[in-house]
DNA sequence: GGAAATTCCATGCATTTGCATCTATATTGG
DNA sequence: CCAATATAGATGCAAATGCATGGAATTTCC
């Protein structure tokens, strides 16, 4: 059978669209502006910082980033050369490897939290009462 | 003065991120299983369609759709070789034109419509009441 | 134990995006 | 009116992404 969404459905999906893109734009082009990487370079910074010793599996990393597979192969590299992560092998898997943050990638990800914080701060924070905020992402999480 | 958002704008921050790359590679893979064109395309689409005879030109797609000007010049590209939209020119302005949807477009965007009403539904609608939904909108609107 | 299937990650090739810049026309200010 | 500036849109080149597939190691199942 084929349902349809209601009115209401529709309109908070389009403006889910909107939200994000021009939440994210505004904190993109504002690490840009200070010359940093984008925002996927923090984000699995800071899921490998968390990680700590222990480091990440690259299939970890995907599902938490909800990456694919070969972006996040590439992604690795390219942080890799930029002396932000290490590659370790895994001794579990010899087909896999482990993920870990170096000291370039925490003071990387310090420098872009700076700049990452207040833009969140004019595009969220600012926006938002905490009540207001909470209530978002409890009805946020229900679509995922 | 540097403002830290506060914990709740950060949660906000993330579940619109995951809520919205998950909805959205929901139904992108719809449409791509049903071998269709990407979102974009039907949201072009449909900005021209709601446009009609007027037809729109080209900034002011780029504006609806937030896309970068060279983005939508290609995307307009692509869509004209695959005889969605004609390009005509603009009698007020000659640096410019002005973008009309086709009728190949117009029975694609139906197409389309099928699979993304239904994608929707399970990505969006399904999951949250009326009031939800609405509740939903009202709170991103404030991030606009 | 071993063949078949699966999982992990990489990579060649095509498409798309981003950046910088270009051409052409329009607008503005003197 | 004209020079300077701004706006509309295209495009060459580099980087990122998507797709399909590859090789290697692991797991499953008989």
């Amino acid at each position: 059978m084929v349902e349809k969404p209601h009115e209401a459905a529709i309109g908070a999906w389009i403006a889910l669209a909107r939200a994000q893109r021009v939440a994210t734009n505004h904190v993109e082009a504002r690490l840009k502006e200070a010359g940093l990487p984008p925002l996927a370079w923090y984000d699995a910074l800071w899921e490998l910082d968390k990680a700590g010793e222990a480091g990440l599996r690259p299939f970890e990393l995907e599902t938490a980033l909800l990456f694919a597979q070969y972006n996040l192969s590439r992604l690795a590299d390219r942080m890799q050369r930029a002396g932000l992560i290490e590659r370790r092998a895994c001794p579990q898997d010899r087909r896999g490897q482990i993920l870990h943050i170096s000291e370039e990638g925490r003071a990387l990800r310090w420098r872009m939290w700076a700049v990452y914080a207040q833009a969140l701060e004019e595009a969220v924070g600012s926006r938002l009462t905490v009540e207001e905020a909470e209530t978002l992402s409890t009805l946020l999480k229900k679509l995922t």
